[in-house]
RNA sequence: GCCCGGGUGGUGAAAUUGGUAGACACAAGGGACUUAAAAUCCCUCGGCGCAAGCUGUACGGGUUCGAUUCCCGUCCCGGGCACCA
């Protein structure tokens, strides 16, 4: 045996051993437990950072352990390749997608391969090969025949410059990052897939998953947002030009509050809304504003936080319940999008519409007041609402308050008068309770070229004809160079031009590809199905399925997971799976950030440099206080983000495993921090990590060689203490891998190693037996985190067979065992010493002790014991 | 802006989920070995204090015999917000 520990050749024999061997290679087998674990797969953006590391080690950490455990374990892994950033790559290096993706996969699967990851590579896939990605389009062409997939229009963001669509991504404040010039909104025609048919089954279905993070589960149940509500109707009779009321007579509202609908003080209405559009042709000041609510972000947090505007069209509703007449506004925060792109203002209790109320001088009325409550009782100068004044939080509420000016419905708390409201309107024919989802309809087509075709062919006779399934897969030609300006499959007559399905006439391919959440919906469902499977799935998927244990970053928490919950909800509707739900156990990985200096040229864009470009200024803690751009002293902003090939801040490991090889790096990143912790990125510690290993190999080759020793009966006293520590410690780790806490199982290790040190070799009989099983120990808890260390050591000393295969061991009983515990003692809740009793002592020994101890006596002063608290094995708390 | 997390020594973190705050490491300082360096080993290490002790888990309150842990409020940092993946 080598006395040096040389990472790079036991590494290399170890994963030769693994590979000849085919160990992780998965199959069905009827008499062990399936294990399925799946780390999310990887964009292949060229190089692995720190937060794939960080991924796929702990998959590996659950997968060895899991098979030391007994279970047959399926880890697969495989390529998320399409996407954006290929074709990024594309307009800067004029390489064409796919082969910028495959090389990249190339050098990616070796780094994962170096990094001695138990991954079945037989199962391997790429979401951009026809093969896999002709079901998505099978599947699509199904939900289009099950009315689950609809053509609709869309908005987008629209660069006039390139006259292209562009991703929110490449809209930088408002501007196109490559040309500069004001993106606008535009509606174009799109399919979509209406994920909401499913929202009651995707919430009620969070409660089954118990294996999930509540803080996802409540994300998610956040996201789809069943809330209840009336949506009604003021009348109105303005009419068209050709003298037709607009809408039948009717804007329709929906409000979560009809509670305060008596303090309606006005509409507002989208941009797009007839009503709008109607006032807009007799005004030109407004025709001017809808022109201005067209540019912009169709981003959410950019609607949610921009200065809210608004004119006035001129018209009039009627308030459905007191008559009068109503003003309607145009908003540039409502959205036609939204349920009826209309919404009723109450400023008094809404806090969106006092300030709008506030901006324009439009009235503001109290129709709720608050109620006294026991613990608010003496608050009364909160109760005041004041219209002139400033927002305050209670005239938001939905407790604690009850309806006043409001004539019939005075009096009354938010239900009653919702249901009262809710009656009324009824009553009239222009209202109902309804019930309304925050959740919108997935819309899955991307005018972009690297992705999924979706399989539709535009006939200027039959409209969009759906490709019939003898035709799939519809190929994507992989040798196209988009250049910025638009789809390049436009220019492929190739591609494009085929005869209508239907018809025979000359047609036009869809070149609109599909959004590549769509490529990652199933993909979990796809390794499971047999090689050479001629259907979407097969009965070996039903042996894998569901996934035991998911891994991936929590930057998935909604839109990834959700999408892939409606999939495999569809899939089983369509008879392909059993299962409603794919994932059992999800566990969410904490980010690795990293920090990252950008830059926003004049021309629009935003630049990204590398740490090695710039100067950075810290202040005395070392904090980042600012950077300089080296070559020309430009002056940069700094964040602290997500590593990502396009912020140019993603640490590569190749280095670090070639300096201290793959079970360094992996053990430092375990070592780290918990996995559910986001980790700012900072190598030192590596060090440590290393250090630790070469201890390892040290005391692995001063055992080699020793035939094995029985433990004798009984021990000195500082090899029991050492037993008895790696057993309690071993413990602890275990408890610890059930919680999925591997930073402590990886100090567990070194735990281990501390207490083996510490025992001189001679110094007793036993210490021989000792060391053995306490390393065999050491070994088997260090090995799914160092697997190649371990794998070589357990061979060197003989424990026999394979480590992989090994039992997890479990902690005796026997070595645990100790006669007398140290209990600490407390005086008023303060630390004041520690007592040691029998380990069977009773409750009223220990007080016994506790109060005849000197400490106690002195720091109770005299007086006497009001109660003591004795918590068993930990502590005497004494209350004088 | 809204939803979800997080904040503990110089640094990464731990604390059997209400019971010894800082395990295990990194960095730093001191020492041993060495002609020297590297490597390795030993010691010190939250703050104040000579000590007894006091104090300390972002900040301000509260509940409790006892709070890093539970509750209320504030500040800061990160993730998501539907075309980055």
């Amino acid at each position: 045996m080598q006395e040096k520990y040389t990472p790079s050749d036991i590494e290399k024999a170890a994963q030769e051993y693994w590979e000849s061997t085919q160990a992780f290679k998965a199959q069905a087998a009827k008499d062990k437990p399936k294990y399925y674990c799946l780390s999310m797969f990887p964009y292949p953006s060229g190089k692995l950072h720190m937060g794939h590391v960080r991924n796929y080690t702990i998959g590996d950490v659950l997968s060895r352990f899991h098979k030391m455990r007994g279970y047959n374990v399926l880890q697969p892994m495989g390529w998320d390749a399409f996407g954006l950033p290929a074709e990024n790559a594309a307009i800067k290096n004029k390489v064409p997608p796919a082969k910028w993706t495959y090389d990249n996969i190339d050098y990616m699967k070796g780094q994962l391969k170096s990094l001695g990851f138990a991954i079945d590579w037989s199962r391997e896939l790429a979401t951009c090969r026809p093969e896999y990605y002709m079901w998505n389009q099978w599947l699509f062409l199904r939900m289009l025949e099950k009315g689950i997939a609809e053509r609709k229009t869309q908005v987008v963001n629209w660069d006039p410059v390139d006259q292209t669509v562009l991703a929110n991504e490449q809209v930088i404040d408002g501007r196109g990052w490559r040309t500069g010039a004001l993106v606008e909104k535009r509606e174009i025609p799109g399919y979509y897939l209406k994920i909401t048919d499913y929202a009651d089954e995707l919430l009620n279905d969070l409660d089954t998953l118990e294996g999930w993070p509540e803080r996802v589960k409540l994300m998610q149940a956040n996201w789809i947002g069943k809330s209840t509500g009336v949506r009604f109707a003021f009348k109105h009779d303005i009419t068209d030009d050709s003298g037709q009321p607009i809408d039948d007579g009717k804007l329709w509202v929906f409000t979560t509050r009809a509670d305060t609908i008596m303090g309606v003080t006005f509409c507002a209405v989208a941009a797009e809304h007839p009503l709008a559009l109607h006032a807009a042709k007799r005004n030109p000041d407004l025709a001017a504003f809808i022109e201005k609510c067209k540019h912009g972000s169709v981003m959410e947090a950019d609607m949610a936080t921009m200065e809210k505007e608004g004119l006035p069209t001129g018209l009039f509703v009627t308030h459905p319940l007191t008559g009068e007449q109503v003003p309607v506004w145009v908003g540039n925060y409502v959205l036609m999008s939204y349920g009826d792109g209309a919404v009723m203002g109450v400023p008094g209790h809404d806090e969106r519409d006092f300030a709008f109320a506030k901006k324009y001088g439009i009235e503001i009325k109290q129709v709720m007041a608050r109620t006294r409550t026991a613990e608010d009782s003496d608050a009364a100068e909160y109760d005041l609402f004041d219209a002139a004044g400033d927002w305050k939080e209670w005239y938001g509420w939905k407790v604690n308050v009850q309806t006043v000016n409001s004539g019939k419905y005075d009096g009354l708390g938010y239900e009653a008068a919702v249901n009262a409201v809710a009656t009324d309107l009824a009553a009239q024919g222009i209202g109902e309770k309804k019930v309304q989802w925050r959740l919108r309809d997935w819309g899955v087509s991307r005018q972009r070229y690297w992705g999924c075709p979706i399989p539709m062919v535009l006939c200027d006779d039959c409209g969009p004809v759906p490709v019939p399934d003898e035709q799939l897969p519809v190929v994507l030609p992989e040798d196209c160079v988009p250049d910025g300006s638009g789809n390049p499959l436009l220019k492929r007559e190739d591609f494009l031009n085929t005869p209508c399905p239907k018809c025979g006439k000359p047609a036009k391919r869809e070149t609109d590809t599909m959004d590549t959440f769509v490529d990652s919906s199933w993909y979990y469902a796809r390794y499971a199905t047999g090689a050479g499977a001629n259907t979407m799935v097969d009965a070996e998927t039903d042996y894998w399925m569901t996934v035991d244990q998911y891994i991936g970053g929590i930057e998935h928490a909604i839109l990834h997971l959700l999408y892939s919950r409606f999939w495999t909800k569809v899939m089983r509707d369509l008879g392909l799976v059993k299962y409603r739900e794919p994932f059992a156990h999800l566990l969410t990985q904490g980010m690795v950030l990293n920090h990252a200096f950008s830059h926003k040229p004049e021309g629009g864009g935003k630049d990204y440099y590398w740490e090695s470009e710039i100067d950075v200024q810290r202040d005395a803690k070392g904090q980042i206080t600012g950077a300089k751009l080296k070559s020309d002293g430009t002056v940069l902003d700094h964040e602290l983000t997500t590593m990502s090939k396009s912020k140019n801040n993603g640490v590569d490991p190749q280095a670090l495993i070639e300096q201290y090889g793959a079970d360094t790096a992996r053990f430092f990143m375990m070592f780290a921090a918990p996995p559910e912790q986001t980790l700012e990125w900072a190598d030192s510690g590596v060090e440590g990590a290393h250090r630790f290993l070469k201890r390892v190999w040290a005391f692995g080759h001063a055992l080699a060689g020793q035939s094995a020793a029985a433990m004798p009966a009984s021990l000195a006293d500082d090899l029991a203490a050492a037993r008895r520590e790696i057993h309690v410690t071993l413990k602890q780790a275990s408890y610890d891998l059930s919680k999925q806490q591997f930073n402590t199982v990886a100090s567990a290790c070194m735990k281990m190693l501390n207490a083996l040190e510490k025992v001189q070799k001679d110094a007793a009989d036993g210490w021989l037996a000792v060391a053995q099983e306490g390393f065999s120990i050491l070994l088997r808890v260090l090995s799914p985190i160092a697997p190649h260390i371990s794998h070589a050591l357990w061979r060197e000393l003989g424990y026999g067979g394979d480590i992989l295969n090994a039992p997890w061991p479990e902690p005796l009983e026997a070595a645990l065992k100790q006669d007398t515990v140290e209990l600490m003692l407390q005086v008023n809740g303060k630390l004041r010493g520690s007592i040691k009793v029998a380990a069977d002592a009773g409750k009223d020994a220990i007080e016994a002790i506790a109060l005849a101890d000197e400490m106690a006596i002195k720091f109770m002063e005299g007086k006497p014991a009001k109660k003591v608290v004795v918590v068993p094995g930990r502590l005497v708390n004494i209350v004088a």
